[in-house]
DNA sequence: GTATCACAATACCGCACGGCCAACCGTGC
C-alpha cells in the first residue's frame, strides 16, 4: 500500500472520529499524520523496515503501529470497525457547506438522513426546523449548500488528476508491450478541475489483451468497471476513474491529439481540415480514403499548416488562428522561474524555519526568495506583531551574510482589512522590500463595497502584488462578488502585480481572465503561497494556469531577472 | 493521539460570525 492511499485513510479516520464526537485534538493527530505522510519524502516501506517511524515528528506509537499494519496487511482492522459504525454517505454530507460533524450526526439520529438526496428532500419538505439547532436559515443554506455541492460532486482538483495519472504512466511505460503512452484529456490541458483520468497508449494488435490484463489487475484499485481491448476502465480507491484507451501505433497521434480535446478545439480543427480537404478523426487524418502519414501530433497540426499548439490552450479561443499566423505565445515554464515571493515561514503559520526555505530556493536554482508571512489581524494564522518583524528582519540580515547567491527579500502578506486599508502603520510597511495584499476576512460584502474595498488597497502605493484575487477555493468556495474586470484594470493602472496562487485549491488568479490582464499590461506573480518546503514544488501547478492563459516570460514577474524585480519594487514603493 | 524541561498530567492557532434561542454552539478562516 503506498503513502497516497494511507494518508488517504487517515484523513478519513478523522472525519469518522468528528463525527463520533471524539476528542477534537485526537482528531487533529489524525490530520496531521496524514499530512505528514503526503509529504514525507523518505521512501516510507523502507521506514518501516528500519523501524524508523517514530523518528517522525507527529508520528507516534498509536500511528506508527497503524502504518505498520497497513503497510504490512494492506487492511486495517481499526478503520473497518470504525467505517462499520456509519452509512458511507454520511461522508459526502459533510462536504456540504454550512454542514459540520455535529449536525450531520444529528440528521443522521434524528432523521435517519444518510444521503445528498435524503437531505434535500428532507429539507424540502421543511422536516430539518423541528430540530434542536437547526431552523428556517439552516435549511435554506444547507439547499444552497446542495446546490453548489451538486456543481462540484465527481471532480478532483488537477493535483489529484497529476499525481495519480503520472503514476499510472509511470507503471504502464514499465510494459513492453506499450509502444507509447500518455495522459490526454483535461489533465493535459491542465484544467484546474477534472472528472477523470485519460490515457492513451499504443501496442501491436495481438498484444491488446494482454496489455489490458496488465492494466486492469495494477495493484492498488477499487474495481474495474468496464474491460474491452480498445477501452478500459477502473476506478481508484479514492473514487476517481482512469480510462485507458489502446490504439495501433499508427493511430497514436491522432488519438492522443483527439482525446486531449478540447470538444471545442477539435471542432474547429476538423472544420480547418475541412476546408483543406482532409478528414480528421481519432483514428487518422485522411485526403478521400488515403490515411496521410502522421508520426507524432506535431506532424498533424504541421499537415494542416499550424504552428503545434500546446495542449493547456486547445480551448478553441483563438489559439487556431494564432497557430495559422506564426504568433502563438511563446508559454512560461516552470524552468523560467527564477524565485518566489509568497511563502509563509514558522513565524507565522509556516512549518519551516527561513533558512530551510532559503536552502530550498537555493536547491531549485532561484536567484531571490522573499518571505512573506500573516499580518497581524490574522491571528488564527499568527499574523506578525511589529516586534515580531523587527525579529524577522534582523534574522533575514544574518542570513543574507550567510547565503551569498540568493538574494532574500523582505515581504508580508499583509490582510487587506474591511475598509480595504492595510494592516500596518505606513512606517511599518515603509520596512518591507514589497508587501502582498489579501483578503481573509469580511468575504460577503455587496459587489460595490467589495471593488472599492480592493481598488483602495491596490490605489496604496506599499501594494506590490494582489494575492488570491478572487478567495475562491476549487469545489469548496466560490469567489466573493467583485467586479474582476475593474481591480484588473486598477492594477494595470497603479503597477500592481496580481498573483497567480499555485496552491491547487486556489489556482487564481483564473486562467480566463490572465490573457484580460496580460492585454491591459498587469504583470503576474506565479506564488506558491507556500507553508512548508515542499509546498514550494507548488508552483508547477500555477505555471500550468499562466500557461493556459497565454502568459510568456515577459509578462510573469518572478521570471525576470533579480535587477529587474528590484528595480519593479523599488518604482511601486516610491510612487507616491 | 502526540509531545513534553514535572514521566503523570497537561496543552494542543484563537477569534468572528451566524443562527437559534435567550447565553451559546457550530462552522470556518
Amino acid at each position: 500500500m503506498d503513502k497516497n492511499e494511507i494518508s488517504r485513510i487517515f484523513e478519513e479516520i478523522g472525519v469518522l472520529m468528528e463525527l463520533k464526537g471524539e476528542n477534537p485534538f485526537k482528531v487533529r493527530a489524525y490530520y496531521n499524520g496524514a499530512r505528514i505522510i503526503e509529504l514525507m519524502e523518505e521512501d516510507l516501506h523502507q521506514l518501516v523496515e528500519e523501524n524508523r517511524l517514530h523518528e517522525i515528528e507527529g508520528i507516534g506509537k498509536a500511528l506508527e503501529e497503524k502504518i505498520i499494519e497497513l503497510v504490512k496487511t494492506g487492511e486495517l482492522e481499526f478503520y473497518r470497525r470504525l467505517k462499520e459504525e456509519f452509512p458511507e454517505g454520511l461522508l459526502e454530507l459533510l462536504k456540504i457547506q454550512g454542514l459540520g460533524p455535529k449536525k450531520v450526526r444529528v440528521l443522521y439520529d434524528k432523521l435517519n438522513i444518510t444521503s445528498v438526496e435524503e437531505l434535500e428532500r428532507a429539507c424540502l419538505e421543511d422536516k430539518l426546523s423541528n430540530l434542536k439547532g437547526f431552523g428556517e436559515k439552516t435549511t435554506k443554506k444547507i439547499l444552497e449548500g446542495i446546490e453548489n455541492y451538486k456543481n462540484f460532486s465527481g471532480q478532483y482538483l488537477i493535483s489529484t488528476g497529476l499525481a495519480y495519472g503520472n503514476e499510472m504512466v509511470k507503471v504502464l511505460k514499465t510494459n513492453p508491450l506499450i509502444k507509447r503512452v500518455s495522459l490526454a484529456g483535461s489533465i493535459r490541458r491542465h484544467k484546474e478541475t477534472i472528472k477523470d483520468i485519460d490515457i492513451i497508449a499504443s501496442c501491436d494488435e495481438d498484444n491488446r489483451l494482454a496489455v489490458m490484463d496488465f492494466f486492469t489487475s495494477l495493484e492498488g484499485i477499487k474495481d474495474v468497471k468496464e474491460k474491452g481491448i480498445t477501452k478500459s476502465s477502473l476506478r481508484l480507491p479514492m473514487g476517481i476513474n482512469v480510462d485507458l484507451r489502446l490504439v495501433g501505433d499508427g493511430e497514436y497521434p491522432n488519438a492522443l491529439q483527439h482525446f486531449t480535446g478540447s470538444k471545442e478545439h477539435n471542432t474547429a480543427l476538423r472544420q480547418r481540415a475541412k476546408e483543406m480537404g482532409y478528414k480528421v478523426n481519432e483514428y487518422g487524418i485522411f485526403k478521400g480514403d488515403n490515411p496521410q502519414p502522421v508520426k507524432t501530433e506535431e506532424d498533424l497540426y504541421k499537415l494542416l499548416q499550424l504552428d503545434y499548439i500546446p495542449p493547456e490552450i486547445r480551448e478553441n479561443n483563438g489559439e487556431i488562428e494564432a497557430a495559422e499566423k506564426g504568433n502563438l505565445p511563446n508559454l512560461i515554464k516552470t524552468s523560467d522561474i527564477k524565485g518566489v515571493m509568497h511563502i509563509h515561514s514558522n513565524y507565522s503559520d509556516g512549518h519551516n524555519t527561513i533558512e530551510e526555505l532559503v536552502q530550498k530556493g537555493i536547491s531549485l536554482g532561484f536567484k531571490y526568495i522573499g518571505i512573506s508571512d500573516h499580518s497581524r489581524s490574522a491571528i488564527y494564522a499568527g499574523g506578525l506583531k511589529e516586534e515580531d518583524i523587527k525579529r524577522q528582519h534582523e534574522e533575514i540580515g544574518i542570513l543574507q551574510e550567510k547565503y551569498k547567491d540568493i538574494v532574500i527579500l523582505k515581504g508580508i502578506e499583509s490582510d487587506i482589512l474591511a475598509d480595504g486599508s492595510l494592516d500596518y502603520s505606513d512606517e511599518v510597511l515603509e520596512s518591507f522590500d514589497y508587501i502582498i495584499g489579501s483578503i481573509h476576512s469580511n468575504f460577503s460584502m455587496d459587489i460595490n463595497t467589495m471593488t472599492k474595498r480592493l481598488i483602495k488597497a491596490i490605489n496604496n502605493r506599499y501594494l506590490t502584488i494582489l494575492g488570491h484575487a478572487t478567495g475562491r477555493l476549487l469545489l469548496s468556495r466560490p469567489s466573493y462578488t467583485l467586479d474582476i474586470e475593474a481591480v484588473i484594470e486598477a492594477c494595470g493602472k497603479n503597477q500592481v502585480a496580481i498573483e497567480i496562487n499555485s496552491n491547487p485549491h486556489r489556482l487564481e488568479l483564473d486562467w480566463r481572465m490572465c490573457r484580460f490582464a496580460k492585454e491591459r499590461g498587469v504583470f503576474i506573480a506565479i506564488e506558491p503561497d507556500a507553508h512548508r518546503v515542499e509546498g514550494i514544488d507548488d508552483i508547477q501547478y500555477g505555471v500550468g494556469v499562466a500557461r493556459k492563459g497565454w502568459l510568456e516570460e515577459a509578462n510573469v514577474l518572478n521570471s525576470w531577472e533579480t535587477d529587474k524585480v528590484l528595480e519593479f519594487l523599488r518604482k511601486r514603493k516610491s510612487n507616491i
